[in-house]
DNA sequence: TTGATTTTGTTCAATTTTCAACATATTGGG
DNA sequence: CCCAATATGTTGAAAATTGAACAAAATCAA
């Protein structure tokens, strides 16, 4: 339950991300990242088996870094807390550097759609939990709903944070406060306006 | 003839650093040091004998990579070479938190103080070759300069660096081309000047 | 001042990293 | 295609770092 990654393992995931921030993921080389991260190559070797599995447990990692911003201890609320969804503004903003490459990497979708994926855990909770209309698809809900905080979270990061943590995250309750209520009182104009 | 410190030696002088510019040299323990540096107490003891040799070797470690900045071969040239000082420039520029806190560092004028005994090597040899005007004290010539340039380094850095070193630099020679020849075609003036 | 707490400096066994060498595989230019 | 250069993955011995324990010194609040 190391809060901390081990120091080796951190530097050549750095070494690993800046240079994927650099070229694409197949022009990437084990001299290089060893080089990189001032590590002898072998030590490279010592921890992940190649290329790939340095990628798994580079995203695998950075992922359950990020989480744990989310739910510190597992804790999943029906009403998304604004303190924790503020630490997690927070945690990208302090590591944006990282989190922007990962999310928007040349040609590595992976980390994005794992991302999507726990998003997903989480909204699909807060949905089950709303009594929201049942006329709403809950699939369609959640998959709208995690598309758009995680795509509302890459905007964010790729374009250099252009707004205090804080603003985003009265943004995001704002819009999900709406939403709640726009399908839970006025769900049957929803599906007026939809059929017309 | 390592161009690079030792990684472990790195992230202690630069905990060590990052703590100076937070507290007084006195009030900063090894613990801390070891603790900010991610390394075990007793590396610390492995590479320093006490607290006081860390802080003579990070000063003596750091001025050398300053003067290899300057001069990558020890070359002492007679005019200060345009791209040179450019490099000086950048390299402080580069490592701008680290540099920052030495040369201004709260009760520890100990490296500002070597800092101005590099410079004035370069300025003695600068002078020296140069044909300056016999009437003005060489002495006191390789002091205004010296404690100009440093200076004016320590200015820029610790107002985060206000303009670009290319600035700067044309600057600097701006200055010194203006000095030199004021000293030698019309140095009889500044006397008169100075007398009247 | 006293006594509790923290820091210091040292030791040594266990662990981790490095280094050099090796055979093999892959790559890219001529 | 071939060949030279570079990258890969593995090995074992050497070196560096860690962790834990220890006694002594320094700090600090009561």
């Amino acid at each position: 339950m190391d809060r901390r990654i081990a120091k080796t393992r951190q530097s050549i995931f750095e070494a690993f991300i800046e240079l994927m921030g650099e070229k694409s993921f197949e022009k990437i080389t084990i001299n290089e990242i060893a080089e990189r991260a001032n590590v002898n190559r072998g030590t490279v070797y010592l921890h992940f088996t190649d290329k790939y599995n340095l990628l798994d447990q580079c995203i695998e990692t950075y992922l359950h870094l990020l989480e744990e911003s989310c739910m510190p201890d597992g804790a999943l609320n029906r009403v998304p807390s604004k303190k924790l969804l503020l630490s997690t503004f927070e945690f990208l903003e302090q590591n944006a550097t990282i989190y922007s490459v990962l999310i928007s990497g040349q040609g590595v979708p992976v980390f994005r759609n794992r991302m999507m994926e726990m998003t997903k855990q989480g909204v699909e909770q807060y949905i089950k939990e709303s009594d929201l209309n049942p006329g709403v698809n809950e699939e369609v809900m959640v998959q709208f709903l995690s598309v758009g905080i995680t795509g509302l979270l890459e905007w964010w990061m790729v374009h250099s944070m252009p707004c205090k943590p804080e603003e985003m995250v009265d943004q995001v309750l704002l819009l999900l406060a709406s939403l709640e209520r726009g399908l839970t009182v006025q769900g049957s104009h929803l599906f007026i306006n939809r059929n017309s």
